[in-house]
RNA sequence: CGGGGUGUGGCGCAGUCUGGUAGCGCGUCCGCUUUGGGAGCGGAAGGCCGCAGGUUCAAAUCCUGUCACCCCGACCA
């Protein structure tokens, strides 16, 4: 490549509608140009890199013998009608029509189409396992697209699937992917960490997350300092206490405790009014009652009402995740005065629950076992339930993992105060299990000649979003630092000054390198300064940058690495295998 | 969808309060000089001031509406 032909254009400063560091420096360094919101154009140098990325994932892909294809973009609604997802996906598809008004849709993710394909393809156990991967654009509608590259509406996805014949097949795709995900991220250079995950909308059952640490990722993980547990926060599961004995709990009475909708009043009313003689009255004695309208997929609309100690909110990631496909809205004014027994501010237990008076379906934090006992509203506006013992006094429809995770909740596995940290989701692995398969009717015949649903499994890789996030972890000051394996080249030649011997010898150095193998970005501009190619270079973040110049009469080139900033002097007669070796090359 | 902000040559911005017919820096083009840390001088091209109405002798500027984009929250690789 030389830069005096190269379809570049650096910027001297930040782009305006630029934020996170990937997408400022991206741009500036002319890698990257949006075309509308979250819809990028990859430049050459970008598209080296995002090429870079893809022969990575293809690499471990192929070797741990999944298969590469390629499907359409552009789809049709059936498969999709089939098992669901053109209602569940909802607002997040791109839909569009065809002359004959046909419904199609761009692919979103293709679980669908695979499944059909191993469908149309096989039909016996003896073709099981299979996996099979591709490389190929997506397209989601996100409600919003943010942070440049990181976070599109059109994006790179590695996308692939397993097929097994049973749970113990599926165990096996599951671990040979989740191997190859490792060996993946640990080319690509991440600090990153392994986590349990939500299935989500993809459904199904075991699932992990491969989460890229940065501190303004959009997921919070929690992990626990002296075991191996780690989860996102959605998933994580609160360790629930054992039962207590209430035989000799007080009976529940309720009280008047006037001017108490908030968990902070209502703790300084008891203490006011009816304290305690061992110790004070405090947010965790207090059950909070939260009433939320979920919407599902086919529009229909219900009320759930959680009950959560009263020192912790509802997290509606968390909450989100429970419900899914449903969605999550406020109960509003008009929903209350369409439930008269839930009186706003002063609901508890007695009043909820499907086979209570309101109807309304109450579900509790684990926490919330059996003998505990709550202050809960008095379903009375101004009254409140005291010693309100769950399993004696109230039943709930059953247990949600709604309640906020917070730093210091013990882990569910040793207990140990857990932390809270950011990351980004760079890789999703599931056991879906059966549920395309049925959906779509994968079957084979196995070894009785009897029918059996296949079992699958689904794992992405965001391959774009992989370049956002290694340039958000590979920059300083002055631009970005790639990692060898990622670099659009190997070597940045500026050749300095008009000397003609300079740019004559420049040119015969990035020949020799070529033909040994290595990429070269030589910047031979003429009219430019040595300024301005030492500014770009060092924008662009090639690793090793040679600067052919004033040292060139006493034989000498410099040899500079990008991120550390160490130079050195090297002879030119042994240039091309010193730079061979600095670049691993030789 | 809720909150905040911004729309002015390719990029970054000023001008808007207090209407008077568009400016600065960078970049681009031509010429000369310059070449180890974003060069100097001289010349030039390039803008329906997001869009639509309105007020006015006159609108980038005031009024109304509308669209777009960015950032923060609810969704996802």
């Amino acid at each position: 490549m030389r830069m005096s032909t190269l379809f570049l254009r650096t910027l001297r400063e930040d782009p305006a509608d630029a934020e996170v560091p990937s997408h400022r420096l991206l741009v500036r360094a002319g890698y990257i140009r949006r075309v509308s919101p979250g819809i990028y154009t990859w430049l050459p140098l970008g598209l080296k890199v995002l090429r870079q990325v893809e022969q990575i994932v293809r690499e471990e892909m192929d070797g741990m013998g999944a298969q590469e294809l390629l499907f359409p973009a552009l789809l049709p609604k059936e498969p999709y009608e089939a098992t669901g997802r053109w209602t569940e996906y909802g607002d997040n598809i791109f839909r569009l029509k065809d002359r004959k008004d046909g419904d199609y849709l761009l692919g979103p993710t293709h679980e669908e189409l695979f499944t059909l394909a191993v469908k149309d393809l096989f039909n016996s156990y003896k073709d099981l396992p299979v996996s099979l991967y591709q490389i190929q654009t997506k397209y989601r509608d996100e409600a919003r697209p943010r942070a440049g590259i990181l976070r599109g509406r059109e994006f790179v996805m590695k996308d692939s699937y397993s097929f097994d014949l049973d749970e113990a097949g599926l165990d096996k795709s599951y671990q040979l992917h989740r191997d190859a995900y490792v060996r993946i991220f640990d080319r690509l250079g991440f600090h990153y960490v392994i986590v349990q995950a939500m299935a989500g909308a993809m459904g199904g059952s075991k699932s992990e997350e491969f989460l890229a640490t940065a501190e303004n990722g959009e997921d919070t993980y929690v992990h626990c300092p002296s075991c191996d547990y780690a989860a996102n926060v959605e998933a994580v599961k609160v360790a629930a206490p054992q039962p207590i004995s209430y035989a000799d709990a007080p009976a529940v009475h309720v009280e008047e405790t006037p001017d108490s909708p908030t968990i902070a009043t209502l703790v300084d009313r008891l203490n006011e009014l009816y304290p305690r003689a061992d110790r004070a009255w405090a947010a965790t004695d207090t059950l909070k009652t939260v009433v939320v309208m979920l919407v599902h997929p086919d529009g229909t609309r219900e009320p759930l009402a959680m009950g959560v100690p009263g020192d912790r909110e509802v997290d509606e990631k968390r909450l989100g995740a429970q419900v899914e496909p449903a969605r999550v809205e406020a109960f509003e004014e008009s929903d209350f005065a369409a439930y008269p027994a839930l009186v706003k501010g002063y609901m508890g237990p007695q009043a909820l629950g499907l086979e209570s008076e309101s109807g309304v379906r109450f579900l509790v934090d684990p926490r919330v076992v059996e003998g505990t006992a709550w202050v809960a509203g008095g379903n009375r506006h101004g009254y409140h339930a005291i010693d309100l013992v769950a399993g004696r006094d109230f039943t709930a429809d059953g247990f949600i993992e709604a309640a906020e995770v917070r730093p210091g909740d013990p882990c569910p596995n040793c207990g140990t105060g857990l932390e809270a940290a950011r990351g980004i989701e760079m890789g999703h692995i599931f056991q879906l299990g059966t549920k395309y398969a049925e959906a779509l009717d994968l079957k084979v015949l196995d070894e009785n000649g009897k029918l059996r649903t296949v079992t699958m499994g689904s794992y992405g890789v965001g391959v774009s979003r992989a370049v956002a996030c290694i340039a958000e972890g590979n920059h300083d000051d002055l631009g970005l630092c790639w990692p060898r394996n990622i670099s659009p080249a190997d070597v940045h030649i500026v050749a300095t000054g008009k000397d003609d011997a300079v740019a004559l010898y420049a040119e015969e150095l990035t020949r020799a390198l070529e033909a040994a193998g290595a990429t070269v970005l030589l910047d031979d501009r003429k009219q430019a300064s040595p300024g301005v190619k030492f500014k770009d270079a060092e924008l662009i973040g090639v690793p090793t940058i040679v600067v052919v110049g004033r040292g060139l009469a006493d034989g000498t080139i410099e040899v500079k690495d990008r991120r550390s900033g160490d130079r050195r002097e090297v002879a030119v007669d042994n240039a091309v295998s010193e730079i061979l070796r600095e670049i691993g090359r030789s």
